[in-house]
DNA sequence: CAGTGGTCTAGACCACGCG
DNA sequence: GCGTGGTCTAGACCACTGG
């Protein structure tokens, strides 16, 4: 920060001239990393509109473009969205967002819904070696994990493992049962939002169990998607192992 | 692209002025759309470098910032690169390309590597309804159809069926034999630039003859990774079903 | 050194949503 | 009408690259 005279009797424009010089980073990172925090730490939240441009570009002693240029970052990585005349608002866990950000099996036909949830079982543990290591637990730490199957059009289509570190979700599953939508769940009642997520796909076999929850022969082949969800600091809070039978959905992505 | 021209004695800035209202699309769109097209004419190649901002600006009588924002636009979508000092240039279809932004398989180490290719058959052919409709062929269309094996360090892990429409691809395999990276072969030797792809997975389990290529058992479950390539203009140009034996690796997705 | 892209500002006007 | 975001311009200076 210095692109500013440094003298003594200065606006406050010229004295974040003074100081925007030499600057390690450029300016609209440190505005985008100033509303990234916000965001983190639910100043701002879901739902709710932010200050208008002009107004964070005063606060910050910056111009209305600069604060454009980082407003542009946050809203192309979803995290807040625009509405013009309205204002700018942080991205919520709807229904829709869930649908077209975090969920990728469309049937055959291209058609893309929700499918309903059935739970089977639910109980706090120890984290297993591998649970700590795709949710970076220290040893010890405990778990919640939950088993349930998903159907569309009351196919029974999906079996589902998820496992959650307590110390993020004091209490869930013992009082009230988890809801189909789970990230907005988690969005509403822990203040955690799920920003991103990993995904890693094979094929596997159906075991006996899910032969039967999935009305399917044993052996028959399985689309495993192995996936890590992270906040918006990255942190993981949720690893879930799906095994959907593709006989009539597919996994859908674009590249490039 | 109107807005300028048709006056006489009004400086550039008056000019763009009056004719700039009304306009149906923003000026940076008419800009985008502009050297798209150029993009997909051949007017500036894979590998070139397009002219300088300032050049830009003047040619379509628009400011700089206008130009800039449209070559983000296009930047992001990894059409155009930037170096800062040299340029700007058209992206190639180099190695890293294809493993970073058109190969999703990755070792359980997360370790990214192009695996080596051996041709099993190629035939020309007319496309059959299926080829027909994934490639939006008309009737009676020729295509050329071949399959491989794929091999991670002296392993086979890939069988891959492709299908190319005859048209784009003049002599196709009857002259040399198709290279391992095949995009970068249809953008140099066919002018084809692949710029985005479909994919849509499944679970499958392998046949016999898969079971032989892969040195598996037959029925075992192979991940299908069923693939339909697009140029610049989202022309589809190239049909690839990939069945992988997901033992050791992995399909790798990021959502969010 | 000149030329390129990268950052930042200041100010204009437009399009939209709401009271 | 007023405040919001959306577009566009003009011009400044910085950082990097090459000759």
């Amino acid at each position: 920060m210095d692109h500013k005279i440094p003298t003594e009797e200065l606006s406050s424009q010229q004295r974040s001239h003074a100081l925007k010089k030499m600057r390690a980073q450029p300016l609209y990172q440190q505005v985008d990393n100033t509303i990234r925090r916000r965001l983190i730490d639910n100043v701002w939240k879901p739902g709710e509109a932010i200050p208008s441009e002009m107004q964070l570009a005063a606060d910050m002693n910056v111009s209305q473009g600069t604060v454009r240029k980082a407003l542009n970052d946050l809203v192309a990585e979803n995290l807040l969205f625009r509405r013009q005349g309205l204002g700018t608002f942080v991205s919520e866990h709807t229904e829709r967002r869930a649908l077209f950000l975090f969920f990728s099996i469309v049937g055959d036909d291209g058609q893309r819904m929700l499918p309903e949830s059935r739970l089977l079982d639910c109980t706090e543990d120890m984290a297993t070696q591998e649970e700590a290591k795709r949710l970076r637990l220290a040893a010890e730490e405990e778990v919640v994990r939950f088993r349930r199957v998903r159907y569309f059009d009351d196919v029974a289509t999906i079996v589902e493992t998820i496992t959650l570190p307590l110390e993020h979700f004091p209490g869930f599953g013992t009082e009230v049962e988890p809801p189909n939508n789970l990230f907005r769940f988690y969005q509403s009642n822990y203040g955690v939002t799920v920003a991103k997520a990993d995904e890693q796909l094979a094929a596997v076999s159906a075991t006996k169990e899910e032969a039967v929850l999935l009305a399917i022969e044993p052996g028959t082949p399985l689309l495993s998607i192995d996936r890590t969800a992270k906040m918006l600091d990255e942190r993981p809070v949720e690893w879930r192992v799906s095994h959907c039978d593709t006989t009539q959905y597919r996994y859908v992505a674009e590249r490039g």
